[in-house]
DNA sequence: CGACGATATCGAAGTCGGTCGATCCGGCGC
DNA sequence: GCGCCGGATCGACCGACTTCGATATCGTCG
């Protein structure tokens, strides 16, 4: 569970309208959206992220959904290993927090500016 | 190849840092964010969005890639149907280029605003 | 220490996605 | 009309992804 931070978050890059994607940086950009290619996925993402206090228990993520625990717990490690959410273990119960230096190169690189 | 929208683009929403993202409005988005998360699709898509004139003939990309031209024509079709870019047919060629109004809310929902 | 509750991991089954060669379609030029 | 060329579509193969139940791991409490 401890992040296994199998390779690196996306970089910072310039918007993808003012110069194309560099044939390396495309391959854990790719991974970032990839995760971010489930409906699940997303929603628990955006849980997190809008949750008070910046951070969510495991337990109060899955009774949201239709899915299996180990199913949440799968969709969570995704997300964890494209370096988008870190989890932490406090006592009998995991926290996760997004980690906004990965999602903010994702947004600059789909911005207009 | 005449675009086939079966479904509509990912709606403007807040970004998921301030509200969860709907259960309905999360399944086109995933779908946007999916076709993204491929490292071949992310190139072609900033080679058409970087490409001076906004558009770029399909004989321009093919070339720049390893793979077969039916593939290119997969990975361009994935980008249509996720409501990422259009094509449009001019005499002998095909001039692909990207939709701002669908890659817009993609960047807004991931930023911190 | 031993049982229990909360998550993570494992292994299996079904489905999805990327890639190719072959083929089809639409324009262009002869 | 005929053949050619650019591009899309089809069908198939294979590896990756989703989901589950079962099991392992880690902390807590009695």
């Amino acid at each position: 569970m401890t992040t296994a931070p199998l390779d690196l978050p996306p970089a910072r890059c310039p918007p993808l309208v003012r110069e194309p994607v560099d044939e390396a940086a495309a391959v854990p950009l790719a991974r970032a959206f990839k995760a971010l290619g489930d409906p699940l996925r997303l929603r628990l993402l955006s849980l997190i992220a809008a949750h008070e206090g910046g951070e969510v228990c495991v337990c109060d993520l899955t009774p949201r959904f239709d899915v299996s625990a180990p199913t949440i717990s799968h969709h969570l490690k995704v997300l964890r290993e494209a370096g988008l959410i870190t989890g932490e273990r406090r006592g009998t119960w995991v926290y996760y927090r997004v980690r906004p230096e990965t999602l903010g190169p994702l947004s600059d690189l789909l911005g207009t500016g």
